[in-house]
DNA sequence: ATCTTGACTCAAT
DNA sequence: CATTGAGCCAAGA
C-alpha cells in the first residue's frame, strides 16, 4: 500500500477549517489560500461535502467571500447554517453574514 | 476521452 | 445591485 505520511488536499482543507475560531468565519477562498491550494476556491466545496459522519469540523464556518451562505436560500442544510452560527453569535441577515471575516494573521 | 457541474472569486460592464 | 466572462479543477455522466 502505498504511504501517504503527508496529509491530503482534503485532510489539509479540514484542518485549515477547524482552526477557524467560534464566532468567526472565512470564505472558500481564504481556506484554499490557508491551505495551500492557491485559487482552488471550488475544491473547498467538494471537499467538505466529502466531511465523514462523525467529524468535528466547523463546515458552516465557511461562507462566500462577499458574505453569503453558499447555499440556496430556504434549504434544509441553508437553515443549518444559519442556525449554527446564530447559535455563535454570527449574525446572518438576508442570507448574508454581516459580520468581519476571520483572517489569519 | 469529452462535456457538464459546481458549497468559488474577481474584474469589468 | 445584476450580469458576464474568465480562471480553476475534480467528479459525474
Amino acid at each position: 500500500m502505498g504511504y501517504q505520511e503527508e496529509p491530503t488536499k482534503d485532510q489539509k482543507i479540514w484542518q485549515v477549517v477547524m482552526a477557524v475560531p467560534p464566532g468567526k468565519v472565512v470564505s472558500y477562498g481564504q481556506v484554499a489560500d490557508m491551505a495551500g491550494l492557491g485559487r482552488q476556491a471550488r475544491y473547498i466545496g467538494r471537499a467538505l461535502g466529502k466531511l465523514p459522519k462523525g467529524h468535528s469540523v466547523p463546515w458552516y464556518r465557511v461562507i462566500r467571500s462577499n458574505g453569503q451562505i453558499a447555499f440556496p436560500e430556504g434549504s434544509e442544510i441553508y437553515q443549518e447554517q444559519v442556525s449554527r452560527l446564530q447559535a455563535e453569535g454570527v449574525e446572518v441577515v438576508n442570507g448574508r453574514v454581516a459580520m468581519r471575516r476571520f483572517r489569519w494573521q
